[in-house]
DNA sequence: GCACCGCAGA
């Protein structure tokens, strides 16, 4: 019977080829209706789900004799409701081929995957087939048709399929009302939340989050006392509009006094202390999580990684995939796993999750892509990152800086321009990442002046440059030999310069054999890292230079003292 | 079944 095999399934997560075995004599049998039935509810009534009963599903389909409409429906279904947007929107897209009739499940579910992918050809030509198989009376549909343009940001046809809807139901007014709270257009929002005949906790929850992203934590307040029935989300909603404020205290006050907790008051939590340089806030909360589910890993992985610990990301994946945790790895994961192995340099990790994605069917999706564009050019191999660049789906800023500053770290100045100037014509607005990438191409280049228009044009766009664009800058003049030009940059920066700053000068002293503002500059590394001992073979070499042995033996004997010796090859990047 | 709260890329 399909119903153990599938019940065995759940239980037990089987190979492919085990998988082969047990599928191919249902292929040839066919499914009996009571069978299909049974699969339905199992599948449906289990939130765990692996790729190989996704992969079954979809073999199903593909194998069956006689395609069955009904069966087709169920699958777009299914994978709408697990989230596989893609996959449910291209079972739709053949069932269609097929000539099969869809169901109002199919509809309503493939217009959740599109507006999911915001995909607005996908949904404009289901809402056409939903005029053509005549489910206009359909609720349902209508509310998903409805819900789509409210996703879409298109509220104006929102409200046409709204205003013409022959029934509506407390969903079709809270997919209206989230459509004007995600444009950001509070005075309709609250008009409608108003005009609601029957608000329900969804309704309130949805004004609450509304005000709470706006940063009108007052509002929210105000609103979340008083509502007649509180659930999880709402107050969710208020940790995560405390969060985004950066009120960490405040969240975590929500936090302590809320009744019960769920994955997600956990994860935003702890995803809040990652956004604020917390980690150990985050780590500690973490580790009192018991029922610790894939999200919440990725939660902390992305923290240590966001919080430039890739070590301690690494350590933690790792920890996930060993066998008494057993939790598979998705696709956010890895984005931040790639990102940590390109952080550290470690390309050899990024080859191997490359094949971890082909052997467990993982796509390729735009942020995987971007972190493998970042690790393959930092690491050198500029032709694989732009091979992946050119093969994405979107170009948007992320993609353009990660391939510009990979470029940029590969000396290759011409065409990181050529590229920058392909992003403006594209009307994508550079940023401080993207500046960052272009002046490191001219600084590789050595194109003094060209860096110099460069990092005065960031004004014009309304861009300040950070102290790392200052040390770019610093080192580009450094390496020229205008020191002393260099030294006025720094003095005039208006923030506080970190270490990268004063050691590419530093670097650049040493270069050019300049004692006096090597001393400067020295003297401010020892003050912002005295742990460091690089600061101080730099100075030792260029007081040797100039033959003031003296002064450079005791330097030399410092960095003994210290226990340390000095790494060879160490790179002032690294630290900055 | 459709709606509210959470995790990813330079």
């Amino acid at each position: 019977m399909l119903v153990q095999k599938l019940t065995f399934l759940l239980k037990n997560s089987l190979t492919i080829d085990q998988l082969k075995q047990i599928h191919t004599p249902i292929i040839t049998n066919g499914l009996s209706q009571l069978e299909t039935l049974l699969a339905r509810q199992i599948l449906l009534s289990t939130s765990r789900y692996s790729r190989h009963i996704a992969q079954y599903i979809q073999r199903i389909l593909h194998h069956l004799q006689n395609p069955d409409a009904s069966l087709w429906s169920f699958g777009v279904r299914f994978f709408s409701f697990h989230g596989q947007f893609n996959t449910a929107f291209s079972l739709y897209v053949q069932m269609r081929r097929l000539g099969l009739f869809p169901s109002s499940f199919a509809l309503s579910s493939s217009l959740k995957s599109c507006a999911r992918m915001v995909h607005g050809v996908g949904g404009f030509s289901v809402h056409a087939q939903v005029f053509k198989y005549g489910f206009c009376g359909s609720v349902y549909v209508q509310t998903a048709v409805l819900d789509f343009y409210s996703k879409m940001g298109d509220m104006r046809s929102a409200r046409k399929v709204f205003d013409e809807m022959p029934e509506r139901n407390v969903v079709s007014w809270n997919s209206v009302l989230s459509g004007y709270l995600k444009s950001r257009n509070l005075e309709e929002a609250q008009r409608v939340f108003d005009e609601i005949p029957m608000k329900d906790v969804v309704s309130w929850n949805s004004m609450v989050s509304g005000y709470a992203r706006i940063g009108n934590m007052d509002q929210a307040i105000c609103l979340f006392e008083r509502m007649p029935e509180r659930n999880l989300a709402s107050w969710n909603a208020v940790i995560s509009g405390y969060v985004s404020c950066g009120s960490m205290e405040l969240a975590r006050s929500i936090f302590d006094t809320m009744p019960v907790r769920n994955n997600v008051s956990w994860i935003t939590m702890i995803s809040g202390y990652s956004k604020c340089g917390d980690v150990v806030s985050a780590r500690l909360l973490f580790d009192q999580l018991t029922d610790k589910e894939l999200l919440a890993f990725n939660a902390m992985i992305a923290c240590y990684e966001q919080n430039s610990q890739p070590g301690e990301a690494l350590e933690l994946f790792n920890q996930m995939l060993e066998p008494d945790i057993n939790i598979q790895p998705d696709e956010m994961t890895l984005t931040s796993v790639i990102s940590s192995c390109s952080l550290l340099g470690y390309l050899e990790f990024g080859l191997w999750i490359e094949s971890y994605m082909k052997k467990h069917g993982i796509q390729l999706d735009d942020h995987l892509a971007n972190a493998f564009i970042d690790l393959y050019a930092k690491c050198g191999n500029i032709d694989k990152a732009y091979k992946l660049f050119r093969g994405l789906r979107k170009k948007d800023l992320v993609a353009y800086s990660a391939m510009i500053s990979g470029y940029g770290v590969n000396g290759k100045a011409v065409d990181a321009i050529k590229l920058f100037e392909e992003m403006v014509d594209a009307d994508i607005y550079p940023n401080l990442v993207t500046f960052k990438g272009l002046l490191t191409a001219y600084n590789h280049a050595g194109l003094v002046e060209e860096g110099y228009k460069c990092f005065d044009s960031m004004k014009d766009q309304g861009l300040l440059p950070s102290a790392d664009h200052y040390g770019i800058m610093v080192d580009l003049l450094g390496r020229a030999g205008r020191l002393e030009e260099a030294h006025e940059l720094i003095k005039s920066m208006p923030m506080q310069p970190h270490a990268g700053v004063w050691g590419a000068l530093l670097l650049a002293c040493r270069i050019h054999n300049n004692v006096d503002l090597g001393e400067i500059a020295a003297r401010n590394c020892f003050k912002l890292q005295p742990e460091k001992t690089g600061y101080s073979s730099l100075l030792a070499n260029i007081y040797a230079s100039v033959e003031r042995w003296d002064d450079a033996g005791r330097l030399r004997n410092v960095v003994e003292e210290k226990g340390l010796s000095k790494i060879p090859g160490c790179s002032w990047t690294e630290s900055s």
